[in-house]
DNA sequence: TCCTCACGGGG
DNA sequence: GTGTACGTGAGGA
């Protein structure tokens, strides 16, 4: 018998047991095994269960079978079902199924839950959690403990290895016909493997893993094409490729798949897991913004293992913790359903159409303004008034009613979706109190990081209540919500206009407001008044010097809600719909927006910003001079386009559709919501294949379109200086001096890969400049590398 | 002018 | 293992 510590790394079913991987003070990884024997629900009636535990005993399951009584949340009572205690959990999916597709009218419950899940709810352990373990001689675990909490705001992390894999060039992608020469780095050092025989290729790679035996690998692209390509090079000639840590299995691969989320296509590449160890692929992580410390936050709270965590959407992870809640208090957990997609009624859309409050905004400059803020407000609605499938509708309290459309919400018992927002709501308020008061880096990044992972976990749990799909999902459980968030929002406009204050504008969760010579004390109590009143925390989220509220461009003048910019008192810029919130806005045209915001910040008056008129227009004079003699390096003229169908789907010829074909034309295979990037080459070419290029078949013998770019600068400018009065053909006026156009040299920027791991994982590019002299002798052939 | 296409929100 | 609905702007036909 043998006593360990260390973070809970890994786990996963494996012959008869489960898998625990441990890292240690020291780094150390233990390869350690447990017992779990997960049980399902089977409901029906009594003939029916009779029947399931006939067949099942017929049919030799592994399984042990017993009467039991668990509460059905949707029907409010104990419910009589069939436990069906399944013996071996790498056989669990397998007898669901079984029973499932023999007995298709029964209810199952508890039935899609992975091996990791029912270890982490039945250990009461999340992953990363600091254990406490005893194990015998045969390292099978007779204890597992720990005093780590997932509502921890400080936990520590283990010391993990990192080894960062991509094909040099970064993120140009491979599979869009990017050739490059292995790059791996590990201890602070690049080594890159410049050979194209793939045997050699495999070989220092597994070298490599020996060597350094990293806890992670992070990659670009390696789910769909390094991994892939090195496995199958292995396979072919035969060499051992220890990518897992566990040697008895290799790496778990899943399909690529497309779906429909947040109103358009996104599309996960092939997916390579590891046992034993984590692969973490960049180009097919989500929510890059809040970085490896996030994605850790989001798996202890989701307790999902990390690998699965980045790679599904906090949807499922908002699911994973309802699925805990429900766990832990005994309730039956429905299947995660999956239908298709179905058309809506016109009658559906119209009385579905009530979102959050929108009002027009008072269009231009506005000087000394409020906003202020509810803090989460859908999420603290759900909390605050209950609101939950099984709460909606109840028939104990016909007394406790929505607003507008009258539905009941129980009073008595707190429902599933708060209890287990509460706790996260909490916890984020926490992390970004702390934010608020003076604390050191990198402290301060960890929590920023963390709290961006919450803010995506309590977004999405309001869309998943709405989701037909969702286990505890009901739509007029999201319409009470929004008829909830209606109310407040109005409730806050009429005590902001009885104190004085004229409100410009107001949306969902926010108003702008102002009234002449407010001390920002009288905006705290008028915070409170509300706070008060409505229930719902409401904060003062700035203090703006100026706002500009955008007119449409169809109609200038009519004010649009979603498009607008200012600069806070405290010298902080919002910014709201314009080009440089855009993901498909190339960066230059993004820095130049930022570039003018920045000058303008400091201005109190209208007067101030017209005086700083003419240093803005030097500095656009400038980014054209720049452009025109090709200077601007070529991943700032990039556009990042998501293709929203199959190449040959488009029935318009845009850029988007040119590039798409002309790549699917070399051979590349493109799939709906699949990322595009690509540079305007010349925009009025005859041959359409001539007026954009896609970078991965940039080479330095295209031009970019100078007029083009120009164009589109100025459009971005005058999105800025409008709102003083200067349009796109006085800029013009300005800029009508010729300048030559000179070939253009440029390389791509990359530094995504080191803001993803963030301060917790120092690695650095540092020694690859010593080994490029020694690749640029070997010669590039486009079937190069990987 | 109408249609097609892609993006945002939240902090 | 997948929020919905809608408004907006740009550009092609």
């Amino acid at each position: 018998m043998r006593r360990l510590t260390g973070w809970l790394f890994d786990v996963y079913a494996h012959g008869d047991d489960v898998s625990v991987w441990l890292i240690d003070d020291d780094g150390a990884a233990h390869h350690l095994r447990d017992r779990l024997r997960p049980s399902f629900f089977v409901g029906g009636s009594a003939a029916e269960l009779r029947r399931v535990c006939e067949w099942i005993t017929r049919a030799r399951l592994s399984a042990r079978l017993a009467r039991a009584e668990r509460y059905d949340v949707f029907a409010h009572r104990q419910r009589v079902v069939l436990q069906v205690q399944v013996q071996i959990p790498a056989q669990y999916a397998a007898i669901v199924r079984r029973v499932a597709n023999t007995f298709p009218t029964l209810d199952l419950y508890n039935a899609d839950l992975s091996p990791a899940q029912f270890y982490f709810f039945e250990r009461n352990l999340f992953p990363l959690a600091y254990c406490q373990v005893r194990v015998d001689d045969t390292r099978a675990i007779l204890e597992i403990t720990t005093d780590d909490s997932r509502w921890a705001l400080d936990y520590q992390i283990p010391p993990l290895r990192v080894m960062f894999i991509q094909l040099e060039g970064g993120e140009l992608n491979p599979n869009h016909g990017h050739r490059a020469p292995l790059e791996i780095t590990c201890d602070s050092r690049a080594y890159v493997i410049a050979t194209h025989d793939r045997r050699q290729v495999v070989e220092r790679v597994r070298d490599y893993l020996l060597r350094f035996d990293p806890d992670v690998i992070v990659s670009r692209w390696g789910d769909s094409f390094i991994l892939p390509q090195l496995l199958d090079a292995a396979r072919r000639y035969r060499l051992p490729l220890p990518l897992n840590r566990d040697s008895r299995c290799s790496p778990v691969m899943r399909p690529a798949r497309s779906y429909f989320s947040y109103g358009r296509i996104i599309h996960k590449t092939l997916a390579h897991t590891l046992l034993g160890r984590w692969h973490i692929d960049l180009e097919n992580a989500s929510l890059l913004d809040y970085g490896l410390e996030g994605a850790i936050e989001v798996a202890r709270l989701t307790q999902q293992p990390t690998q699965q965590t980045v790679r599904v959407s906090t949807g499922t992870g908002i699911s994973a913790m309802q699925v805990s809640t429900a766990y832990r208090q005994g309730y039956l957990i429905p299947f995660h359903k999956s239908e298709p997609e179905e058309f809506k009624t016109a009658s559906a859309l119209l009385t579905g159409d009530k979102g959050g409050l929108t009002y027009q905004p008072i269009v231009g400059l506005h000087f000394d303004v409020a906003e202020l803020d509810f803090a989460s407000m859908y999420p603290a609605i759900m909390a605050r008034f209950n609101i939950s499938p099984e709460t909606i509708h109840c028939r104990c309290c016909p007394d406790a009613r929505v607003p507008e459309i009258g539905y009941t919400i129980c009073r008595r018992a707190r429902g599933l979706v708060p209890e287990t927002l509460a706790p996260l709501i909490e916890k984020r308020m926490a992390y970004k109190r702390r934010l608020k008061q003076a604390a050191g880096e990198p402290q301060k990044e960890f929590d920023r990081r963390r709290a961006a992972a919450h803010k995506w976990l309590l977004v999405t749990c309001f869309g998943y209540l709405g989701y037909k799909n969702a286990r505890f999902g009901r739509i007029e459980a999201h319409e009470a919500v929004t008829a909830y968030g209606r109310e407040v929002l109005l409730r806050a406009k009429d005590i902001v206009e009885a104190r004085g204050f004229r409100v410009l504008h107001a949306l969902t969760d926010s108003l702008w407001i102002r009234k002449r010579g407010t001390p920002e004390a009288e905006y705290a109590r008028l915070a409170e008044e509300i706070a008060r009143a409505t229930g719902l925390p409401i904060e003062l989220e700035g203090i703006y010097r100026w706002v500009a509220f955008l007119s449409s461009r169809v109609n200038p003048h009519a004010g649009v809600p979603n498009r607008y910019f200012g600069a806070r008192c405290d010298g902080e810029l919002k910014l709201r719909g314009i080009e440089a919130r855009r993901g498909d806005t190339p960066k230059f045209i993004q820095k130049a927006q930022l570039e003018l915001l920045a000058a303008m910040t400091s201005a109190r008056t209208r007067a101030e910003l017209a005086a700083r008129l003419p240093h803005c227009l030097e500095m656009v004079a400038a980014r054209v001079d720049a452009l025109r003699a090709g200077q601007v390096p070529l991943s700032d003229l990039a556009f990042t386009y998501r293709l929203s169908r199959d190449p040959q789907a488009y029935a318009t010829n845009t850029l988007n559709a040119i590039v798409a074909r002309e790549l699917a034309g070399r051979g590349v295979k493109l799939n709906a919501g699949e990322s595009i990037r690509y540079l305007i080459t010349d925009y009025t070419a005859a041959v359409p294949s001539d007026r954009a290029r896609a970078t991965e078949f940039w080479d330095g013998s295209w031009g970019y379109d100078v007029e083009r770019y120009t164009e589109m600068l100025l459009r971005a400018v005058e999105t800025i200086l409008l709102p003083l009065g200067v349009h796109a053909k006085m800029l013009q006026g300005w800029l009508a001096q010729e300048l030559p156009v000179q070939p253009l040299r440029a390389r791509m920027e990359d530094k995504r890969a080191h803001e993803y791991l963030g301060p917790l994982f120092e690695w650095s590019n540092r020694s690859v400049a010593s080994i490029r002299s020694h690749i640029a002798a070997c010669p590039q052939s486009s079937r190069g590398g990987g």
